[in-house]
RNA sequence: GUCCCCAUCGUCUAGCCCGGUCUAGGACACCUCCCUUUCACGGAGAAAACCAGGGUUCGAAUCCCUGUGGGGACGCCA
């Protein structure tokens, strides 16, 4: 069992592009088989510097090896660089820009025997045809022009793969099923480009055949091309491998997974503050599930559940709000130590606090959805000036001045407090507001603004009590001093 | 235009292959309630779907056909 994937260095691949390299770490670690990594860079106008880089971290970042693909040297001739580099392997290059002499000992085959021919018509020339036939509101596509004109080899030219007349064609793709073919829209595709590249169709067939690759994961829009690569796999006399066509991620439009419609990329979820466990189980779980009423799954589960049969044909929509509340339990399971590591990622300064933090980290996690929402959680443990929330609290019937007086006298009673454990504080506070003929509702949200500045806190006593007795005080004097001003 | 794919609550899905156990199950979101000093966590509950029409059958979400809707492909892009 072996699988790749097989991105396009063309930009910054979305979750969807992602997620089909997900289903095919997974089938290869199932079945104890290996994961490829190949990039397909055949289009030299539309690479996009860094794209590389980029696959190789966030493959990292979620946690998923790479067994073969480009190492260091393939890399360098690339001019990227990542951190983390692939192992290289023995069907290498795994750069496909790397790899041009074999597509075109692979072409010039298919010419000797007779499935490809040479052609030079000009792109200008396939544009008026193409013209011609939408204006007769025909099937656009190659005539075929060249299949009989034997173009020398000296002359600018592409190869073309001679498509049957009307083939038909079925797979068994693992996925879809029975999938067949009478009469696809197809003509003659191009194999080699005019420039010495191959298009896609030659260079998958071949790689994929080299590499050994037995599963062949990718996106359904790949489906109707298939037959070009049925028949290419039957003209070199290769067996081919299993398809294995991925339902698509929509948007939450219902739209096609794409930057336009905010389709998020794993740097932008990690920016967001998601966890990649969480992501990681989360978007397995658009287009696949293991049955059964379990939704959070670590890796191993994962591996040791996958499928390609419970994989479904339909395709699914990227909803936010569901990975948030995942991205929350993934949270809530975080030792404080591994929490605090992860938060720090995004706020280097609580290194300050540390000791705090920690001791506060089973309600910052039990509160948060997302990392990023913990430093506006924790910035009452800073000296930050932060205003207080004096308007849920000061109403028409609680005035300034006897706020003021309160939190005086509170201020007396924790000063003469033997001791500052949280159950002292919780006890004299409720005590206080006993004799008062106070309901708690009267003082602790008055409290909670004073010294933790909002009205939306960890629980009080405990905040109270990380933040110490001293600091608590002084708070209480600035808001004394504030209400009176 | 031609070819291909898809179709269960708003969303992710279970069930479909091997018809009855489905008055269609779970989860997210929404709403109500409980817990509670706030915000959360947690718990209980409500509401919410088999695209339509024909068959086959004693019986269809499940099998077949047609229609509709959605998506994709038809490039010297992948």
């Amino acid at each position: 069992m072996r699988t790749r994937f097989a991105p396009s260095p063309t930009g910054f691949q979305h979750i969807g592009g992602f997620r089909t390299a997900f289903f095919a770490w997974a089938l290869a670690k199932h079945f104890g088989g290996e994961f490829i990594l190949r990039i397909e860079d055949t289009d030299q106008e539309r690479k996009v510097e860094g794209a590389v880089s980029f696959i190789l971290d966030e493959l990292a970042w979620f946690g998923i090896e790479i067994d073969e693909g480009p190492g260091k040297e393939e890399l360098e001739k690339l001019g990227e660089r990542s951190a983390h580099l692939p192992k290289g392997g023995r069907h290498g290059p795994y750069i496909q820009s790397l790899r041009l002499p074999k597509y075109k000992a692979a072409a010039q085959k298919l010419i000797e025997t007779g499935f490809a021919y040479r052609c030079d018509c000009t792109p200008e020339m396939l544009e008026k045809e193409r013209a011609e036939q939408m204006a007769r509101r025909e099937v656009p596509g190659y005539s075929g022009y060249c299949r009989t004109r034997e173009v020398p080899e000296d002359k600018p030219h592409v190869v073309r793969f001679k498509m049957p007349h009307k083939p038909k064609l079925s797979m068994q793709d693992a996925v879809k099923g029975l999938v067949s073919w009478d009469n696809p829209p197809l003509r003659d595709p191009v194999l080699l480009k005019s420039d010495g590249f191959p298009t896609y169709h030659l260079a998958v067939v071949v790689d994929d055949h080299e590499m050994e690759i037995t599963h062949v994961m990718r996106g359904d829009e790949w489906l109707p091309s298939t037959p070009i690569h049925l028949l290419l796999y039957q003209a070199f006399g290769w067996e081919a491998p299993v398809f294995a066509h991925l339902p698509v991620i929509l948007g939450e439009d219902g739209k096609k997974l794409s930057k336009r419609h905010g389709a998020p990329t794993s740097r932008e979820l990690r920016e967001k503050g998601f966890l990649p466990e969480a992501i990681f189980n989360f978007v397995m779980l658009i287009g696949w599930s293991p049955g059964g009423e379990q939704e959070v799954f670590t890796k191993d589960e994962i591996v040791r559940l996958f499928s390609l049969d419970r994989v479904n044909n339909a395709s699914g929509v990227f909803l936010q709000s569901k990975l948030e509340w995942m991205n929350g339990k993934y949270i809530r399971d975080l030792t404080s130590e591994e929490f605090y590591k992860r938060v720090r990622e995004f706020s280097p300064e609580i290194d300050s606090i540390k000791s705090k933090f920690l001791e506060l980290s089973p309600h910052l996690q039990e509160r948060a959805k997302t990392l990023l929402e913990i430093p506006s959680m924790i910035e009452f443990l800073t000296d930050k000036k932060i205003s207080r929330e004096w308007d849920k609290v000061i109403k028409k019937d609680v005035t300034k001045e006897s706020a003021a007086s309160l939190l005086n006298e509170l201020k007396v009673l924790i000063s003469e407090l033997s001791g500052f454990e949280i159950e002292i504080l919780d006890k004299s506070v409720r005590e206080f507001a006993e004799k008062k003929g106070l309901k708690v509702g009267a003082v602790f949200p008055l409290l909670r603004i004073a010294t933790l500045y909002t009205s939306a806190t960890p629980p009080l006593f405990e905040s109270l009590h990380v933040l110490g007795k001293d600091q608590v005080l002084r708070r209480i004097d600035e808001a004394v001093r504030e209400l009176l001003l």
